[in-house]
This record gives C-alpha cells, structure tokens and sequence, in this order.
RNA sequence: GCGGGGGUCGCCAAGCGGUCAACGGCGCGAGGCUUAGGACCUCGUCCCAUAGGGGUUCGCAGGUUCGAAUCCUGUCCCCCGCACCA
C-alpha cells in the first residue's frame, strides 16, 4: 500500500474506526515501525513485558499489563528514543505436558476450556501433542497483540526449553556461569510425591489439594529406658518442650517399632508408610502394641529433667503426626482439655491402671510470656470459652488457634529457661528444633496439611529429595548487591513498591531450581534434572537482543550449543568473537549479537502484573546483578494491579471473564485501549468498564470531528483573552500528561490528554462565541492528537493525516508544555470572568431570582494599593493587619477613604495569610468589557460593566462597595 | 503476627498542611439543541439561605497547628503478599 492511498477515504462520512485501525496496522507494517534496529547515538529504550506462558489465549488482564508496556513504548519513542518492545513464549513447567495428557484423556474441563478459548471443537484433538500448544497459541497471541496494535518486533520471538536449541544453549550458558560464582547449591528439599508414578506431584497432576504444600513437624524422641526405644512425638512447637507434662496416645490404635539407623522408634501403624518415604533406611522390627498398653509407661522427654507419663486421650489421631502427642497443658488447649478429662473421671484412670493421685499431681508449666495473657493461656482459654470437653473439637481448634498466634508471633520463652530464656517465641522455635536435632533427640518430619490425590488416584506423600538444586537466593552478599542495584540503578512504578522489593530480597531464601518433570532446559552438570519455569527466565531479555541474528537464520543450532564463548562475549565482553566463531557463527555475526547487546542493553521498562514483586522481578533483579556488569542492571520496574470487570473480580464462574480477542472483537482495539488506559493506574486494582468501552466510541468521533474539521467561523491576526487562555491551558495540560507518561500514570495521562483536553476546547468555543482563531485551533489540533498517540495511535495517525500531515502521529515529537509568555495573566483573566459568573449564579440561586441586568463594579485604585502593599509585606513575611493599615494610611490617596480603608486593609491582611493573592495585573474592567458578550450568554441577561466609583448614576445596592481586586461587586437587578 | 497498600460527597476515584464543600467519570435532576428520542453542550447534585453567605463533612476517637481530608497517637475495618506455583 502506498503511504498516501489511505488518504481519508472516507472523509465526511462516519468514521470508520474498524477500517482506521487496519489501515493504520498495514502502514505501520509497511514501514517497519515495529522492528527495531540499533541506531548509534540514539539513545535506546528497551521495554519489556514478562513473557506469557502458552497454555491460554491473552485474557484481559494481560492486555493491560501490555498496553501499559506500549503506552510507555509509543511515548518513548515521541521523545525520540529507539525503541524496542520485544515478546516470546514461555513453555518451561508441567502445565502444557499435563494438559495435552488430559487432552489425550478426553478430559471434559480442558476440552471445554479450549473450546472457551475460541479453539474450534474439531481442533481440540490436535492437543493431545504438547508441541501443538506450543505451536498454536503463540500464533494466537501474536494476533491478538498485534490487533490491539502493540508495537511489537515479532522477529525476535522465540519459546523456552530444549524444544528450542538456541534458548536451550542460552539457559545452559547462564546455569553453567552461575555455578561458576556458587550460586547454584545443592541440598535436601521436602517435595510431594506421588508413590505410583514415583514422581514429583506437581499442582498440575492433582485431581484434589491444588497449592498444599508440606508442613515441617519435629518429632520429639520420647525415650523408653526400659525398652530402649523412642515415641515419637510430632509436634509443631517444639519451643514448648520445656512444658511437657505428660504423653498422649489413642489407646484404641496400634502402635509399631521401626527401626532406623541403630534406634527404635514407635509410631501409630497408619503413618510407617509416610516414614518410608522420608527415613531411609526404614524396617519395621514386627514388635507391635495396641496404645492401651503404652499407657502407664513412663518416659524421658528431652528439655524436661522429669519422666512423664504415657496417658491415654481420646482426641489423638493417627491421621496427624505420628499418632503421639506430647502433651504441653500450659500452651495447648487440646493438651489441657484432656488432662482436665482424665483427672475428673476416676473411672477411667481406674480403668487404665492408673495411680489417681499422681495424674492428679500433674499441672501445667509456665513458660511463655505473653502480653496481656496469663502464664498458662490454654488454662485462661479452656476456662473462658468453657470448653468441657475434649471431644469439643470445633471450640478447641479455635482455641487453640488463638494461643498459638498469640504466643508465637508475640511471646517471649520464660528467662529461666535453658538456652532460650527471654527469646521471642518466634526465635526460640527454630533454635529448640536445631539444637533438640543436633542432639539427636528430635527428627524434622513433613506431613501434608491437606489430602493430595494425584489425577492418577494416588494419595500424595511427602518424600525428602537429598540431590534438589538451589539458587541461592539466601546469600547475604548475593542480597547485598541485590539491594544496592534497588538503590543505584532501578527506578521502581509507582515508587511505593521499592519498599516491597527491599523486603523479599530480605526474606527470599533458597530457591528449589530444577524439577524431575516438565519441559525445559536440562541442567547442564546433571541431566536428570530440569530448570524450572521461574528459573529459566530471568535474564532473557538479554537474549531478545540477538534471537533474531540467531533462529530463523542460517545458524546452525550446533554451532551454538553449548558455546559458551558466544554468550560470554557477546553479553559480558569476555573474549573476543574470534574465540567464538565456529562453523555457521562467523565473526561478524557475533559482532552484530554484540552490537545489538550493547545498543538495548540495559532493560529500562520492565512492566508485570504485582503478583511477580515476590518472585520473577526479584529473580531477575538477582540474576542480573550476578551476571552482568552494573551498567546492564535493570533500570526500571513497572507493576500494575489486577483487572476487574466492571468492578468485579474476573472469573469463569461468574461469567465475566473477557479474552482480549473478545474484547478487541466487541470494542475494537481503540476502545479497548482506552479503556485500559481508563482502567486505573499504580497498584490498585484496574476495573476495565465495558460501559466505558463501548460508549467511548462517540466520545472519540467527536473528537476526532474537532481535531480534524476546522470550525466553520474561523478569525486571524491579533490573539484574544480567550485564546491566550487556551494556549496556556493546554501547555499546562501538556505538562501534565508528560509527566504522567514518563510515572507510567496512564489514567492520568488519559485525564489530561484527552478528557481535560477536550473540556477546555469546550469552554474555548463558548468563550469564544464560535470565533474561533484559526491558529488557535491548529495548536489545538495538533496538541490533542500528539497527547493521545501513545493511547490510541490508530486514530491519531488517521487524525494527524486528515490534518493534511505527512508520515505518522507516532513520528512526531511529544509536544513541549512551551506556555505563552502571558499564559498567567491569560487564566488570572480567566478566573476573574469565571468568577463573576460564579458570584451571580450563587445569587441567583440564594434569591431565586431571574435577573434581567447584571451590573459588575471593579475595586477602585486605592483597593488595588492596598492589596499591592499587602503582597510586598508579605513577601518580606512582615504582613500582618498593624504593619498593613500602618503602611497604607501614610498613603494620601488611600487614607483619604477614612475607615473603609483600615476596614479593607485589616480584611486583606487576614485573606492573604490565609489563601493566595488575587492577580493584580489583570487589568479588570478592559477583561470583563471585552467578555461581556459571552456573560450576558452564560447569564442570559444584560451586563454592564462599571469601574467603582464611576458610576453614581445607576442603582448597585450598595454592591459597589464590595468590589475588590479579583473579586468585582454585583448588583442583581431583577423584575418580577 | 510481619511487610505493603487502603478507608473521601450514591458508585468509581483524585487530593495528602492553607487556593477544599473537596478534580474527573458514572448515576441522578434541570435547561439548551432537536419533529421526537438518542447523542451533544450547559447548569445543578451534603444541609440551610430572597445577595455572592452560613453550617456540618473526608472510617472512629483524641492531639499538634493561627489553620488538617492532608501531620501525630490510639482504635475499628478492608485489600495484597508471607514463596518454591506458573
């Protein structure tokens, strides 16, 4: 298509937003706009968003997180930067794998999610092949953003894991640079694991307990010096071992001996098959009990000098923990509870053999510390709630509940304690569990919170991995670096969550790497595993920079793999291309990879949704402050909230959850945008308003109407009040939408650029009385479609060419605020019309009355003098009511107006500490003549303007008198 | 509990020491335009007021200040995160 043949095809007919839209695309394509080329000594913009991962279509939420990268991109690019707004597709994980496997299944629910995508049905079955999604739906993203008219360079596209060599060799790079400096560790890592397929159960494989994760209980080793062999306890606080009383058991369970590793431990039969998975080697020895003969037995319980006795209580289960519960009455209601059950039935302690005056011996132990509770908590809580029951389970949980959150986020262990005396709870937790495990007298044990079952029926275990990879994200200098990167390089959207960062670099631990399932890169030095999703991705934007000098081209994927040199130069400057040719990869194309490397790098926009502050953002901040040089670091992190429909949280459920496809098809892509834009801004959540949307179409070909025809009655020559006004109200408007722009403050740039934009041509043309100042409109014109381009650059190009402008909107500079040199005195006139305006309609309104002439009296001279006088003191900061009346009076003029003048002076000396001045070089009674018409049109009536004073011929009620600077008395005269 | 962010005029939402009864949008009311409706434009939309004013407001209670929606303290409530999940 020629540049010209669009010319407004269809100029005086309806606008045809549709048909704009594609013009504009074919153009854009035409020209090249998105692909992005280095060009030294233009200094570049390199913006990215998170890549998605390709298992859905684009949803709405994702449009406005790439809408604002674009914004920010297109308005970039107006400052005359080169830009670059790269994308790819991330694959890496289970979630295509296990998809493509229901597929296979003939799931129902995946079926029918895809066919919710727009998949149509008789292509479902193609997905049965994890390499068909990884296929289609790039190609539905890419249609998507490319119809909401994202500026994006496709050229540099590519996907994740060893299903593409080239990123493939890129990832094994980084991993093998990253052990190098140590940061790649490897450790023991709790996983849940499914014990039919003998995997890792990862979210994604679960038919039930979807985000349950593993608990970490201590198991106190309760040793029997009689039998020599340990109960295990499991227990969640092991800081309150200090506290045990007494054991706990269900006398109606069977209890077995395991023996593992020299010692004996005893356990309730139902969880030796969870110990299998986490105790290696683990055989049972085939002794046996039934809990009713533990009871009585008595044991040595470590951090108590006492043997305590094995009761029995009937709220012990076997399905938690071990079956056996050490019993801490102070702390643990349930504890508590069944000590109080046993000790006031005489019955069942007979029953059990027990001595009644010993059980009834037993009492808590103080060893916490909490505000405002007493030293035995679960006493005052079993008391106050009135729980007389241990099997009042509902009452006990809660119970329990609220002692725990108290003590342990707010208590302090009791100082006589050994080796946590006067520690908060918190600490002393973790330093009792480290020490009772050096010492051998606790195991650490998981157990899953929830039921886990795998899609395949299998119930879910906990199994300790010994071989699992780790970043290590919880080094202290890793995280120093970190911070200091926060602090020197990175300017954070909105400048809030910088905060947010600094706290998970400070909490972010260790990270688990690499997975046994999935797609992926394989980790290099140890093929069984595989890098996983979060890990794979966070320095890729550096690989954008070269993707395209590497697939789609004659590279061999050979010459890449594994050559380590080429990354290392082109991305670090290690080396010299020479040291990296091989085969297809010459020399010059390494410098080129270079060359772009340098020309986009560092990343300066980086923009996501908040919830990857705690993970992606904070990894690749860590990355890259590990790999590359400090002037590589990221320079700017974007975050944006959620989106909501129509102030509503989207879900399929309830029936209002949009795909960008959906709504580029029902709004097309300038509404959709705009109403992106409009959608909100910062870290609270966005509310895309369909409303909004669909209505937004008139307001646009209004506006596209003003900027485009030029009034019907135009003037030239001399510029008037109203159209200084103007000019400085869009300067000023200019400004702000600048400066919103560069906060990524897109609503707020919307406000300015477009809806305030229009309101003032609205009042201009009023003011103006349909006269408009052909040069007056040309500014306006042209300010309204420059301000908007970054929002909706399909009609502003359409806009800028029916201007009769050459190329495109997105080509021309972001305007400067460049106000005219009278802009002050421009609103200051302004203001004052308005306010007389205001004044007589508040009159209107307190009498009721219509007015049939309205007469306006300027302040006088001498009332000028003195608020002149009064603006000097107070800059001198000398104004006070004395030092103004003082200073006026030795003015023969003023002095001569008596007592009105002390009254005037003593009343603007109290007005001006209070509020701003009123502007004295506006010359009133030439302003409000010259507006006379458009007051008597906005007040229907007659006006007269009249100077104070020269006027003693009309009636003005006295009004005259008011009259001050900036505020010109009224007299209202009305019939009826 | 910890970290972050909030509670503003029916709804959404700006403001973050004086220019604030508090921007803007939606909704609602009135007027203009129009054959009518819609769209558009204007005015109004806390209470009182026949003169541009007064009163009471910005979760609640105190406090600092000549002056507070804005600062401080306390208190109640809401949202996000506290991970190995993409």
């Amino acid at each position: 298509m020629a540049p010209d043949s669009d010319a407004d095809p269809e100029q005086g007919e309806d606008l045809d937003l549709a048909a704009v839209e594609e013009r504009a695309a074919a153009a854009w394509d035409e020209q090249g706009l998105h692909e992005a080329e280095p060009e030294p000594g233009t200094e570049s913009f390199f913006a990215t968003y998170p890549y998605s991962y390709m298992n859905a279509v684009p949803h709405i939420g994702h449009a406005y997180t790439m809408a604002r990268t674009d914004f920010m991109v297109r308005f970039q690019r107006m400052l005359g930067k080169n830009t670059l707004f790269p994308f790819a597709y991330h694959v890496t994980g289970t979630p295509i794998v296990a998809a493509a496997e229901r597929i296979q299944e003939g799931d129902e629910d995946q079926i029918d999610q895809l066919v919710d995508q727009g998949i149509p049905e008789d292509e479902v079955e193609d997905f049965d092949d994890p390499e068909h999604w990884i296929e289609s739906f790039p190609k539905l993203w890419q249609r998507d953003a490319d119809d909401l008219g994202l500026m994006i360079d496709w050229r540099r596209d590519f996907h994740t894991t060893d299903l593409n060599p080239f990123y493939d060799a890129f990832v094994r790079w980084q991993f093998r640079q990253l052990e190098d400096e140590g940061l790649v560790r490897r450790g023991e890592h709790p996983v849940v694991w499914d014990p039919v397929e003998g995997s890792v159960l990862s979210d994604h494989d679960r038919r039930e307990g979807e985000g349950v994760s593993p608990e970490e209980y201590t198991l106190i080793k309760l040793h029997d010096p009689e039998g020599d062999r340990h109960l295990l306890a499991a227990t969640l606080r092991p800081e309150t071992m200090f506290g045990q009383t007494n054991v706990w058991i269900d006398p109606e369970e069977t209890y077995v001996e395991l023996e593992h590793e020299g010692e004996r431990w005893v356990v309730a039969e139902p969880v030796v098959d969870a110990f299998g998975y986490q105790f290696d080697p683990i055989e049972e020895t085939g002794q046996t009990w039934t809990g009713r003969e533990l009871v009585g037995l008595r044991v040595e319980a470590p951090a108590t000098d006492r043997r305590i006795p094995v009761l029995p209580g009937s709220f012990v289960s076997a399905e938690v923990g071990t079956g056996i519960v050490t019993s801490v009455p102070s702390d643990a209601p349930d504890d508590y509870r069944a000590l109080l059950d046993l000790q006031q039935d005489p019955d069942r302690m007979e029953a059990f053999g027990l001595d009644p005056e010993e059980i009834q011996a037993i009492e808590p132990i103080a060893i916490i510390d909490t505000p405002g509770m007493g030293d035995l908590p679960a006493v005052d809580v079993v008391a106050e709630r009135s729980i007389e029951s241990q099997a009042d389970r509902q009452a006990l949980e809660e119970a329990k509940e609220e002692v725990y959150k108290r003590g342990f986020y707010e208590g302090t262990m009791k100082p006589e304690l050994a080796r946590v005396g006067g520690d908060p709870v918190q600490e002393a937790k973790d330093t009792v569990q480290d020490w009772l495990v050096a010492e051998g007298e606790a195991e650490v044990f998981y157990e899953l919170a929830d039921e886990v079952v795998s899609r395949g029926g299998a119930e879910g275990v906990v199994k300790i991995v010994d071989d699992q990879w780790f970043m290590a994200y919880g080094d202290e200098d890793w995280k120093h670096e970190v911070h200091r990167a926060f602090e020197e390089t990175i300017d954070c959207f909105p400048e809030d969550v910088e905060q947010q960062f600094d706290h998970v670099v400070d909490w972010l631990d260790d990270w688990a790497c690499t997975r046994a399932t999935g797609l992926g890169t394989k980790l290099p030095w140890d093929d069984q595993w595989i890098i996983e999703s979060l890990s794979d991705s966070t320095i890729y934007m550096a690989y954008y920079t070269i993707a395209h000098l590497l697939e789609d081209t004659d590279v061999e994927a050979d010459d890449v793999y594994d050559n380590d040199e080429l990354f290392s130069y082109v991305f670090l400057g290690e080396g010299e291309a020479a040291d990296a040719t091989k085969g297809s990869l010459t020399e010059d194309r390494i410098e080129r990879m270079r060359e772009e490397f340098l020309h986009w790098y560092p990343v300066d926009f980086r923009n996501s949704g908040k919830d990857l502050i705690q993970n992606h953002l904070t990894f690749m901040v860590f990355n890259h402050v590990a790999l590359f040089d400090q002037e590589h670091w990221p320079r700017g992190l974007s975050v944006n909230g959620w989106v909501t429909i129509d102030g509503e949280k989207m879900s399929k459920s309830k029936g209002n959850f949009i795909t960008l496809r959906e709504a580029l098809d029902e709004f097309g892509a300038t509404a959709t945008r705009l109403g992106l834009a409009n959608a909100g801004e910062g870290l609270d959540d966005a509310n895309f308003d369909r409303e909004f949307a669909s209505n937004v179409d008139r307001r646009l070909r209004r506006w596209h109407e003003q900027v485009t025809r030029p009034p019907e009655h135009t003037r030239s020559g001399e510029l008037t009040s109203a159209d200084r006004w103007l000019l400085a109200r869009l300067a000023e408007l200019t400004g702000q939408a600048r400066q919103a722009y560069e906060d990524a403050m897109f609503r707020s740039a919307l406000q300015s650029a477009f809806f305030d934009v229009m309101s003032a041509w609205n009042r201009y043309r009023r003011r103006a009385l349909g006269e408009i100042h052909e040069d007056v409109w040309e500014t306006f014109a042209d300010r309204a479609i420059r301000l908007l381009t970054p929002i909706v650059p399909h009609l502003t190009r359409h806009a800028w060419r029916e201007g009769g402008h050459e190329g495109h909107a997105i080509d021309q500079a972001f305007p400067e605020p460049e106000p005219p040199e009278d802009a002050q005195a421009a609103r200051a006139a302004e203001e004052l019309i308005q306010q007389v305006i205001d004044d007589t309609r508040d009159i209107e309104q307190a009498t009721g009355e219509t007015p049939d002439e309205v007469r306006v009296f300027t302040a006088p001279d001498w009332k000028h003098a003195i608020v002149e006088t009064a603006v000097q003191l107070e800059d001198k900061g000398e104004l006070n009511p004395g030092s103004l009346t003082g200073r006026v009076m030795q003015n023969d003029a003023i002095k001569q107006h008596g007592s009105d003048a002390a009254d005037f002076a003593q009343s603007t000396a109290e007005k001006l500490s209070r509020g701003p001045a009123p502007s004295l070089d506006v010359d009133e009674p030439a302003v409000l003549e010259e507006a006379r018409t458009f007051l008597e049109q906005e007040l229907d009536c007659t006006v007269r303007v009249f100077r104070a004073g020269e006027a003693e011929d009309v009636e003005d009620g006295g009004k005259a008198d008011r009259a001050e600077p900036g505020r010109p008395g009224i007299y209202v005269e009305a019939s009826a």
